[in-house]
DNA sequence: CAGCGTAAGTTCCAAAATAGAACCTTGTCA
DNA sequence: TGACAAGGTTCTATTTTGGAACTTACGCTG
């Protein structure tokens, strides 16, 4: 399998990670998630090179998850602000963020916590189910065909 | 910033990526969950060169990810099985597989749908606050610093 | 017991991606 | 006029991947 082919694949993951599967694209988002905006700011903050950073920010805002935002005229500059899909990337980096904090943190602990606003503790992210609202266990779920994979319907005619 | 250093950074998605960081360990985790084990079952399902596979499976089983367990002795034949590291990653996939449904699956649909078991209802994953239970969103969230970064208190004597 | 099959790798070479550094463009400001 | 700034682009060397063939250790079959 090449890598054109990944997103062709009927598969959330293979289509996720055609988008953001790789490591400078992850950690893009993380500090653009720290309010990171501007091209320097990101290079000197990442030290990702300039040529990569600027490939893998024209994709992001290609396929919708950054978006380029003029913040001055003359002479002409720009800033990177997610989008809605990218906000919505936040649960993924949350979970990482978790697994990292409970496995590779060692002994000093988390290098990062977070309060919830709403309720004004810190808290961990827990993955619940949507329906009952219970803590998901990988033992407890079962995989089934969606409709992304049911042959469509004839069509009359 | 090279690779070498990237788990040496006090960030735990940085630490996360240096470990699961390209595609191919996520697509390898995705089809350990999926309960495939074998070398060959692998190399054939996801069509990644041998080479490859060797390298990723081997650094996964070193990190703790997976564990290399002899399923017969003569000749020597073994299996890569999730540990509880492994299984922890569950809700990172899950969490990428409802991204990836919600804004890459298009009109068709998910491929995959989810059971929970213990409720008998398709499911989506929502992410939850540990201590008050709901739904998180990005602007109720606020980052501080943890015990991993905070200075080391000095030792007596 | 020669030859085939199988699982799990390893080795080799060519092609692609990345790192690192320098350079370019457009405009402001002193 | 020259320095500075933001946001890139271009260049070469190194590293990582892709693709295919080869290896090892055994068991089976005729």
């Amino acid at each position: 399998m090449k890598w054109r082919e990944l997103d062709g694949t009927a598969c959330s993951v293979a289509r996720s990670l055609a988008i953001v599967g790789d490591r400078w694209t992850i950690l893009i988002l993380r500090n653009a998630f720290l309010r990171t905006r501007r091209f320097d700011d990101f290079q000197a903050e990442l030290g990702i090179t300039r040529h990569l950073l600027a490939g893998r920010l024209a994709k992001l805002v290609k396929l919708g998850v950054m978006s380029k935002v003029a913040y001055q005229e003359r002479p002409p500059r720009y800033e990177y602000r997610l989008t809605e899909m990218g906000r919505d990337w936040y649960s993924v980096q949350l979970a990482l963020v978790a697994w990292g904090d409970k496995w590779l943190a060692g002994e000093a602990g988390a290098p990062l916590e977070f309060v919830h606003q709403k309720c004004g503790h810190k808290f961990q992210p827990v993955t619940v189910c949507s329906e009952c609202r219970e803590p998901l266990d990988v033992r407890e779920i079962s995989p089934i065909i969606g409709p992304g994979l049911r042959p469509p319907k004839r069509l009359p005619g």
